[in-house]
DNA sequence: TTCACATACTTCGACAGTCGATATATGGTC
DNA sequence: GACCATATATCGACTGTCGAAGTATGTGAA
């Protein structure tokens, strides 16, 4: 799942949403992070419509201007979710090592002394993705 | 940052490896969920090394094949490790509303119905990102 | 009033990144 | 000998993202 379908879809968790408001509730969520092009936007609506996670809530007329609303479906709010986990599960894979090789991230002047070969429990470590 | 870049320079936290080699530690790290195409993955060694994220260690010949090590270099660190708070605080964002809005997961069968205009303490609330 | 701006949606071309296939080459297994 | 795993390189096809241009309306400033 891109990010741009992920923030599309955390947006939508509040409730339904028109297009372009879904563009700055990603930016509040994401800390103005994800700028979603609005390009990108009705595109990743049409597409994700497509794909079932989302679907169209109503069509209102505010104001001369047509607003479409979208709402998350069951299918997209059990996606978001799991993606949620496999992008935590993703961060602790680097958490996990800076954080128990400490020394490689402080070692600033002397390179390529890395232990190869060892191959610490990486396989059998933690990050059990989704 | 694509999840490909992520995973490449997750793999070369624990050590230089060669490109082959990369493939199948992210997917050991990812849990098998990463499957790195090999145009994707020499695409995107040559797009890193000259971003900077990546170097070569040094080309060795094993048994008649030549093999090149890439190391991550200190931008290279610093950018995975940001990358892994971002990653942590875009699954906050969905863990956190399915957590607070338990209400919206569970219905089903009451479709808009969503506080809308009341605009709950999105901004303000947590997900500093970054 | 006229202009600029924010809102709101659509569509287009350009570009980057990913994928799968193909090619080359060697060593080990069946 | 055929096949597979290792190891790298390159190609075209496809998807997704971006920015721009276009349409349209209401609001506030000059």
């Amino acid at each position: 799942m891109s990010e741009a379908t992920y923030f599309i879809l955390a947006a939508l968790l509040d409730g339904p949403l028109h297009g372009y408001a879904v563009i700055k509730r990603a930016q509040e969520q994401s800390g103005g992070r994800v700028n979603l092009a609005v390009g990108t936007l009705y595109g990743a609506l049409d597409r994700m419509t497509d794909e079932g996670l989302i679907e169209v809530d109503r069509e209102e007329v505010v104001a001369g201007r047509s607003r479409r609303y979208f709402q998350v479906t069951d299918s997209g709010r059990g996606a978001v979710q799991e993606e949620a986990g496999r992008l935590a599960a993703a961060a602790a894979v680097v958490t996990e090592r800076t954080v128990t090789q400490r020394t490689v991230t402080q070692r600033t002047g002397t390179p390529k002394r890395a232990a190869r070969g060892t191959r610490p429990a990486v396989a059998g470590g933690g990050a059990v993705i989704a």
